[in-house]
DNA sequence: ACTATAATGACGGGCTTA
DNA sequence: TAAGCCCGTCATTATAGT
């Protein structure tokens, strides 16, 4: 994937004038009535304001890029600033070093400077009268905000007692929330008894993420490459350990289900139809977030911690579609009165492939292809196989036929001709994802490329069925923010919910999938707008706090962040979540807690 | 002929379930 | 205990484009 957060490519972006040519595009042939007008202007500000950003954090482009980094990581600017003047650009690792240092000093220093530490809490973000906005954009936003106020109003409100005092109540919460007295108290003891539960979960998470690194400094000080290690994961796997042992019921390793359902599908019916969300959780906005489910042990206790301890929903898409596709998904969506997509796609390969059941041995026994992966098996092999078979007749021996089942496995191959397997083809790929039809043929992208994108994607039925109680919530559409949206697996699943899509706001660093969402939002006569960014390390609160004034915040946040350091045929760098590209679900997180520490301090 | 892009093939292992 | 599964990476080779 050329989606790589940590490479030199980052002064290569070029955030101005990739992003205006893209709102450009999109602008003609959506302004008809001025709110795309207004997006057009805030956006520009907004890459403005990230340009500006790069420039204060003075000395050029690899400067920002070292920013950017521990930006991510959840360190304050001011910290970082102060960091790289002690330490110079040129070491990391002594820049973080400190970073963790003054982490460590702040318990003890004053007051004052005890929230320099926040791990990502906006300064005193909050919405200004919007008195010289358009009446359209006027309307449209207070549309928007009576919608979300509505769809929260009914949820179920906090059943913490009164009678306790403040502090209590806070560890409580937070408790309840899976993290330790210990931690709680201590993050109270640091953000004061006024501190609201997401400054005090902000600083237990910059606490925890700070202790790991901890572990691996003071084990492994002499030579560290940043891109996470297989030892680094060692020593995380080892902290989770140490914890577990301190709390043991506390920190219950989460396991996966058997049948992979999650809370139900369409045929096998709403297993479960309620659960307790925690209290964090149940703020605004919605958000969805997916990975795959067989990740190394403790990827998902870590994800589901930092994502309000969630429980996630394992999903195994083989009960909607053909092929296997096990995935995790934590959300804050409700559970009853989920619909599917009509019609169900067919849920066998004969029904999916129907031309291959003419050629389909009786040995055979496959009736679910595996999961769909980024690349598929080689002509040279389906080759290898077809004389393989021929050498030995109608009934091949045993040997023959396990030889030939284990690379279907592995392959996914069908049965094409007499002797003959092959791949799946692309657009057969697209139609058990549930894509339209040559979704992501054409427009410059090779046929190598489209494996790849059709293979990190979702499996669109499934999603939309998480995704269908949103349609009475939302009858006049939504404001979806997209991270990792590749080719817009959530957006045509909401489209063919029939979710209007209001202003979908695109995160994606693969240019042809940017490419492919953006010809399929024409293609489909999409009224809404759509915004694409390349690099979600790059969103800030400046640009979110634009984006959502301009249309009254997000209704949904949806994000499959990157699985090539858990996925288990990575034999290279599967490195967990601290991997090159996994770890940037720590930006999923960082983003979402944005957006509802900008959403909250909106309403208040 | 040279360069850029696309396709190919070699590369185990961790973890779960039966 | 054994079988089966997995949103992958990288260097090399083939092909397309100029």
């Amino acid at each position: 994937m050329d989606g790589n957060a940590s490479g030199e490519d980052y002064e290569n972006i070029d955030w101005d004038t990739e992003d205006e040519l893209e709102i450009e595009n999109i602008t003609p042939s959506s302004c008809s009535n001025g709110v795309a007008h207004n997006v057009q202007a805030i956006v520009s500000n907004g890459a403005a304001v990230v340009s500006n950003g790069e420039a204060s954090s003075s000395a050029g482009s690899s400067n920002s890029k070292l920013v950017q980094h521990f930006l991510g990581m959840g360190f304050s600017e001011e910290m970082i600033a102060k960091a790289i003047k002690e330490n110079g650009e040129a070491n990391t690792e002594s820049i973080l070093e400190s970073l963790l240092t003054y982490g460590a000093l702040a318990s003890e220093e004053s007051p004052d400077e005890r929230n320099s530490c926040h791990l990502n809490s906006p300064q005193q973000q909050q919405f200004v009268d919007n008195d010289q906005l358009s009446s359209d954009y006027d309307e449209s936003l207070l549309a928007d905000l009576s919608d979300s106020d509505d769809s929260w109003s009914g949820s179920e409100i906090a059943e913490t007692s009164n009678s306790l005092p403040k502090h209590e109540k806070a560890i409580l919460s937070l408790a309840n929330m899976g993290y330790t007295v210990e931690e709680a108290s201590a993050a109270i003891d640091r953000c004061g008894p006024e501190a609201s539960i997401a400054e005090l979960t902000d600083f237990i998470c910059a606490a925890q993420m700070a202790k790991t690194e901890d572990v691996f400094f003071e084990e492994e000080k002499p030579k560290i490459s940043f891109n996470g290690s297989l030892k680094k994961r060692k020593l995380y796997e080892l902290e989770m350990r140490k914890r577990k042992k301190r709390n043991p019921e506390d920190e219950e390793m989460i396991r996966l289900p058997n049948p992979m359902i999650g809370f139900g599908t369409p045929t096998h019916g709403n297993v479960i139809t309620h659960r307790k969300l925690p209290d964090a959780a149940k703020a605004p906005p919605y958000f969805y977030y997916e990975n795959v489910a067989l990740a190394p042990k403790g990827v998902w206790d870590t994800i589901s911690r930092f994502l309000h301890d969630v429980e996630p929903e394992f999903v195994d898409s083989k009960y909607f579609c053909a092929a296997a596709r096990k995935r995790g998904y934590i959300h804050n969506l409700p559970i009853t009165n989920r619909f599917p997509l009509l019609p169900l796609p067919p849920r066998t390969i004969s029904d999916a492939l129907p031309l291959t059941k003419r050629w389909w041995p009786e040995w055979d026994k496959r009736t679910k292809l595996n999961c769909l992966q980024t690349v598929i098996g080689s002509a040279k092999l389906t080759d290898r196989i077809r004389k393989a078979l021929e050498k030995c007749g109608d009934n091949p021996p045993e040997h023959v036929q396990k030889y030939v089942m284990d690379e279907c496995r592995k392959w996914n191959l069908v049965w094409v001709g007499k002797n003959k397997l092959a791949p799946l083809e692309p657009d057969e790929v697209e139609m058990l994802l549930g894509f339209p039809r040559n979704h992501t043929r054409g427009g410059g992208i090779s046929r190598t490329d489209r494996y790849k994108s059709l293979g990190n994607s979702f499996q669109v039925d499934t999603v939309a069925y998480h995704l269908s109680v949103l349609k009475d919530i939302f009858p006049n559409g939504i404001n979806m923010l997209s991270l990792f949206s590749g080719i817009g697996g959530a957006e045509v699943a909401l489209h063919r919910l029939g979710i209007r899509l209001k202003n979908v706001v695109s995160v994606e660093i693969s240019e042809a999938n940017r490419d492919i969402v953006k010809s399929w939002w024409e293609q489909t006569n999409q009224k809404g707008n759509l915004i694409h960014f390349s690099d979600v390390t790059q969103v800030d609160g400046h640009l979110l706090q634009r984006l959502m004034f301009s249309f009254g915040g997000f209704d949904l946040i949806v994000g499959g962040s990157p699985c090539n350091n858990l996925a288990g045929s990575n034999r290279v760098s599967r490195d967990g979540l601290e991997g090159e590209q996994s770890s940037l679900f720590f930006d999923y997180f960082r983003i979402m807690d944005l957006v509802k520490d900008i959403m909250n301090n909106k309403k208040e």
